[in-house]
DNA sequence: TTATTGACACCTT
DNA sequence: TAAGGTGCCAATA
């Protein structure tokens, strides 16, 4: 059951196309369980650094990384949104743009 | 078992 | 675009 979603999810984040952002809730969605946000929110926290996961292509439905500003992973996120063509705008994301299957 | 917390989303203003 | 309030589910204390 959580296994299975979390492979779901894992699966998912994995498909995120290079260049490409999904929110929390299109993650869920996708995985077929929707308004489960805070769960993906869980996983991601529990991800191993081993898994090459794309994890910092998931933000939240504002286009904006989940993080406090300043903070090691916030800087460590955006630069690697940055380094694949992702356009920041006072730290956020032109989720018109840049929205996976938007 | 109830209350609290969390890398949140969505709707309304 | 920003800000406030509400709802959702799971893990933890």
């Amino acid at each position: 059951m959580q296994d299975d979603f979390e492979l779901r999810v894992h699966t998912i984040i994995g498909a995120i196309p290079f260049g490409r952002v999904a929110t929390y809730g299109q993650i869920a969605k996708l995985a077929g369980q929707a308004n489960y946000a805070r769960k993906v929110g869980y996983i991601l926290k529990s991800l191993p650094k081993e898994s090459n996961l794309p994890w910092y292509r998931v933000i939240n439905s504002q286009g904006k990384i989940s993080f406090p500003a300043q903070t090691s992973k916030f800087i460590e996120q955006k630069e690697r949104l940055e380094s694949e063509g992702v356009i920041f705008l006072s730290n956020r994301v032109r989720l018109k743009e840049f929205q996976w299957l938007d």
